[in-house]
DNA sequence: TATCGTACAGACAGATCGTCTGTCTCACAA
DNA sequence: TTGTGAGACAGACGATCTGTCTGTACGATA
């Protein structure tokens, strides 16, 4: 049976988190970044990687500029989503519910923590009258 | 770079939610239960199965009993956490916060859910008096 | 136009994961 | 006691994924 792939690969990911951080970038300056160093075979990976996330619709190029200059599409919180979806999908017949009661259950959520949740909870009661 | 391997599998979580809904179940009926046949091979790798996730301490196999019952060790509600601080560790620096943030603010939350979410947090409050 | 960095295509190797084959062992019936 | 069928266990294979690299074409700048 096919296994499936991850949507986004560890690699990708470590791509966009310097996208997220920097705004845009070359290929030059994510591979410094990521690798401190920037060879040639260096380079073309960073390149692969990508040629990847564009191709998945994460990630944008600029072929106006020289280098192209490249910048998420993909906000952090979307992926979050995605990602919590997937679990949810795997773990709970894609209900929402479930996570959430045992985020709120696990340990470290501080007084503040409740408190502003409840805000956030009163803001939608708010959005929906 | 080594990839870093999902602890459980796709084909293993199928055999875990079984075993979550049976509680308990031969090599026989877990291949019945998940491929509706129960040839030679299919039971192998039900069996193959069994055994990475005993490897993994999500399951425990009674050999006492002939043929031995398997039953799950990690609950489901402690895969959701496990899974949950994954992508936490991934996305947001290992916070659980923002998690509860997408998850609030993303749609498909009724006035019941939010009013149950309050009754979960004071709770908490209650018990952190 | 020579040179250097970038773009792009293709390929490869290690690892994962679902699956299968083969052998041994156990329980039960003849 | 012995034969038989199902389960236990070990090992292996092959498809696929994924990070990486090589090779070639292209574009800008001196």
């Amino acid at each position: 049976m096919a296994r499936t792939p991850q949507d986004i690969t560890d690699a990708e990911l470590n791509v966009l988190q310097v996208l997220w951080d920097q705004g845009t970038a070359t290929v030059r300056e994510l591979t410094e970044k990521l690798y401190r160093e920037c060879t040639l075979s260096l380079t073309a990976t960073v390149q692969k990687l990508l040629e990847r996330l564009e191709g998945k619709k994460c990630v944008k190029r600029d072929r106006k500029t020289w280098p192209h200059q490249f910048s998420a599409i993909l906000k952090r919180e979307e992926l979050i989503a995605r990602q919590l979806q997937t679990t949810a999908n795997k773990l709970c017949e894609g209900e929402l519910n479930p996570l959430l009661t045992c985020l709120v259950k696990a340990k470290g959520l501080s007084a503040e923590d409740r408190q502003s949740l409840r805000g956030l909870l009163d803001q939608l009661d708010m959005d929906t009258k």
